[in-house]
DNA sequence: GAAAAATCGTGTCATATTTCACATAGTAGG
DNA sequence: CCTACTATGTGAAATATGACACGATTTTTC
C-alpha cells in the first residue's frame, strides 16, 4: 500500500518540504506550538489542500479541529529531508561570486557547512585559507583528499564556463553525487548525479518575457493561470 | 486558431526556448549552419520531440530533410524572446552577492546590461560610483529616478532577509516589473509583478534528498522517471 | 455530554506537460 | 524523374501536477 517509506517523494514536494520547514522555524520563533493548514499555507505562498497532501506524504498525522504539532512536525521534516545535522558542502571556484557564497552567513542555519573551497589560483588559496572562521581555499589538486575528509557528497560550481565541465568530472571523480552548478554550461554527467543548474541568464530572459506584455500576447490579463510567485 | 501569435508561451517552454538559442550560438561559431532537432535536443538537454513542439510554438518552420536555419531561427527566438536589444535590468544590495552579479560579464553577452546598483549603505556607493566602466552605485533614495531614467523593467534583489520586502516594495513603486530574488523570504506582490526566487537552501536541500540513497527509499533506481540534470 | 466549529485525510476531477507514433514533406543521388 | 532517406509537424496517449469537495475526527463551548 501507500506507505511513505517506499517511495520517494516527488520533485516539487521537496522543495515545498523545505519551505514549509522554513515557515515552521518562524513559526515555532513567535512561540506558536500547533499551526494549521491554512495558517502553514499562507506562510509558505501554497494552497492549504497542496500543504495536507504533501504533509501526509511524509506520513505525519495532524489533528483534525487543532493542526500540527509544529516541533514534532518539524523533526520529522528534517528527517525526511535528512537535515537532522550539518551536511558538508565544498565549493569549487573562489572568484567573485565564489567568494560571495563563501560569505552567505545562511549555510549553517539551513542545515549545511561550507567545509572547503578551491581554485586553480594559487593567488586565491594562498589569500584565503587559513583566515579565522573562513572557508579554506586550497589547490584544485586536493579536491580528492579533502573531499574524502569531510565526506562530502554536495558541491557547487562557481567557475568560468570553459572549466565547468572539467571541474564536473573531477567532482563526480571524487565522490560528489550532487552538483549546484552556477556555471551557464550544459554539463555532461552519468547516471545516478544530481544536477541543479542556477543560470541568471536564463532567469533574466525569463522574467523579461513574462513581464513583457506588449507585442506577445493581446490579452495580458490571460495571464491568470500562472502564479506570479514561482517556487520551481 | 493555434496561431502562434496569439497566445503566451508556456512557462517552461520559454526556459527552453532560451536553451535553444544559447546551444544555437555555439553552433553557430562552430560553422555550422542548420541543424536538426535531434542534434539541437542533443546540445540542450532536451528530447527531439520536445525541441520540435517548442519550436513549432513560435511558429518557425524547419524543412523536413534538412533541419532549421540556424542564423533565422537564432533571430525569431530573439524576436520571441525580446532579447533583439539589450535590455536594461538594475540591482538592488551591492554587498558581496551584488558586487559578484556586478562583475559577472554574461550580462551584456546574453542581452541585458545592468545599468545601475542601489545600496543604503554610503560606504558602498561611494567606493564603488564613478570607475571606469563599472556599474555605478547609486543610494537607494535615487531608485525612482534611475529607474526611469533607464526605463528599467526588472529588478535583482540581493539584500539581506530583514529589508527585501521593503526593497521590493519601492522597486514596484518605481515601475519594475520583474523580480529576481536572492534573499531567502516570500515575498509579497500585487497582481502582474512576476517574481523568480533563487534559493540556495532550497537547491541544497533538494540535492541533498536526491542524492542521498540510503534511508530514504529502497530502490536507488526507482529514480528511472527523473532526469539527472534539471533545467526547472 | 451534546452540539457546533474547526481542521484533517483523501478520492475525484481538471489542467498542464511530456512522450509516442506516424503521416507528410523535402533532399540527395543516380 | 524516380527512389531512398531524412527529418519535420502534430494528433493522441500517458504522465505529472495541482484544485476541489466532502466525509471523518477532534476540540471547544455551553
Amino acid at each position: 500500500m501507500k506507505n511513505h517509506t517506499d517511495q520517494r517523494i516527488p520533485y516539487r514536494t521537496v522543495y515545498r518540504l523545505s519551505l514549509y520547514a522554513r515557515a515552521l522555524q518562524r513559526l515555532l520563533e513567535r512561540g506558536a506550538e500547533t499551526v494549521s493548514s491554512q495558517t502553514l499555507a499562507l506562510a509558505s505562498g501554497v494552497k492549504a489542500d497542496q500543504v495536507r497532501k504533501d504533509l501526509t506524504q511524509i506520513g505525519h498525522f495532524g489533528r483534525p479541529g487543532l493542526g500540527y504539532p509544529i516541533t514534532s512536525l518539524l523533526g520529522h521534516l528534517h528527517d525526511v529531508l535528512g537535515t537532522t545535522r550539518l551536511r558538508p558542502v565544498i565549493l569549487v571556484g573562489a572568484g567573485r561570486l565564489g567568494r560571495a557564497l563563501m560569505a552567505y552567513p545562511g549555510f549553517n542555519k539551513e542545515g549545511f557547512e561550507l567545509v572547503a573551497a578551491f581554485d586553480c589560483d594559487p593567488k586565491q588559496y594562498s589569500a584565503h585559507s587559513g583566515k579565522n572562521g573562513s572557508v579554506p581555499v586550497y589547490p584544485i589538486q586536493n579536491l580528492s583528499k579533502v573531499v574524502a575528509r569531510h565526506n562530502a557528497r554536495l558541491g557547487i560550481v562557481a567557475v568560468p564556463a570553459e572549466s565547468a565541465q572539467s571541474v564536473v568530472n573531477q567532482l563526480i571523480e571524487a565522490g560528489i553525487r550532487g552538483i549546484l552548478n552556477f556555471s551557464p554550461v550544459l554539463l555532461q554527467v552519468p547516471e545516478g548525479i544530481t544536477v541543479n543548474n542556477v543560470n541568471l541568464a536564463l532567469e533574466l530572459e525569463q522574467l523579461h518575457y513574462f513581464t513583457e506584455d506588449s507585442a506577445h500576447s493581446a490579452k495580458t490579463s490571460h495571464a491568470k493561470s500562472r502564479k506570479a510567485i514561482k517556487h520551481r
